[in-house]
DNA sequence: GAGAGATTGTTTGGATACGAACAAAATGTA
DNA sequence: TACATTTTGTTCGTATCCAAACAATCTCTC
């Protein structure tokens, strides 16, 4: 979406295919450049930071969430990495073959299971994240320091209002 | 990342694990909630809008795309919709299989694939894309009505620092 | 304590998603 | 005109990614 065309074309064309319908553009830009920049962001930090240790973007985040946790249950992990259990597993199966990650039953519930970082996984983290926080830090310096709290506030909201009005 | 747990709680986590390396906590927070937003609301909107019509989010991209653009090449659907051209082969057999869109060889170029849209792909997309703007004019109404303009700039520069980086 | 109901992780099936290798076509160069 | 180079879309292999169905386990109620 509105990749090499100017967002004047683009409003110009989609106006001359809905004669009449009111369109809200600014709602449009702000959505479409939100895809946009997740996909390029997540793209660039996986050639540029991931792809040499083998990880993608998701198992970069759960591997992340395990670290910062510990010790965590999937659904936990599931949760705040925000995919879906299903896709958890798999890409648990992915770092286990890696050699980044450890899986065994709860013994209080036998339902869940906890996972937790190898010492390799631990060592790569411990290197890797702070260069992937430099990318992040790159990244977010084209934003204006004064409104990168402002910016991450305003995507906090907009995913709890899309997560809470799904019914 | 950082679904329920509050921010100070993360931080905290994260400084406990990485004693003395300085950490940026803004940078971390634009480009984690940057797709913790992406996520919630492409699954959102796929949930309300798309899936009664059997459309993935990417496949409504590109629909759109063809839809706006009309008669247009893949390279420039592929690069308009941030996908690669791999990808946008197998979504192109789905949206053809769907009976959406339509694909002929170029006259002037035998290398070229020219994309159009089906009378079906039409009128689907009169319908669809006021409904689908709705709901994205009532994602982007939890961002200030006076800084949704400025929101996407931002996300519109990350992308291109993004994509310019690379190398 | 027995059985209904809820919760959890896995499997299944289908659609993305990418890089790399490829074949076809166009372009540049001698 | 040959022929190396470039460009383009597809195929291949592998890894996500989700919803739905499933089996195992726990909880609640009587």
């Amino acid at each position: 979406m509105t990749g090499s065309h100017t967002l004047a074309e683009t409003e110009s064309q989609v106006a001359s295919r809905l004669q009449g319908q009111p369109i809200d553009f600014s709602g449009m830009a702000v959505v479409s450049n939100l895809f946009r920049a997740a996909n390029a962001v997540r793209n660039h930090l996986e050639r540029t930071v991931l792809a040499q240790h083998n990880l993608s973007w998701t198992a970069f985040v759960v591997l992340w969430v395990a670290w910062v946790w510990q010790e965590s249950e999937t659904r936990m992990i599931a949760e705040e990495s925000g995919i879906s259990k299903a896709t958890l597993t798999g890409v648990l199966k992915t770092l286990e073959k890696l050699g980044f990650t450890t899986r065994r039953r709860s013994e209080k519930d036998g339902r869940l299971v906890i996972v937790g970082l190898t010492a390799k996984g631990e060592a790569l983290m411990r290197r890797l994240f702070p260069e992937f926080n430099k990318h992040e830090s790159e990244l977010a310096a084209v934003i204006p320091e004064g409104r990168r709290d402002e910016m991450a506030n305003h995507l906090r909201a907009m995913t709890i209002y899309a997560l809470t009005s799904d019914q």
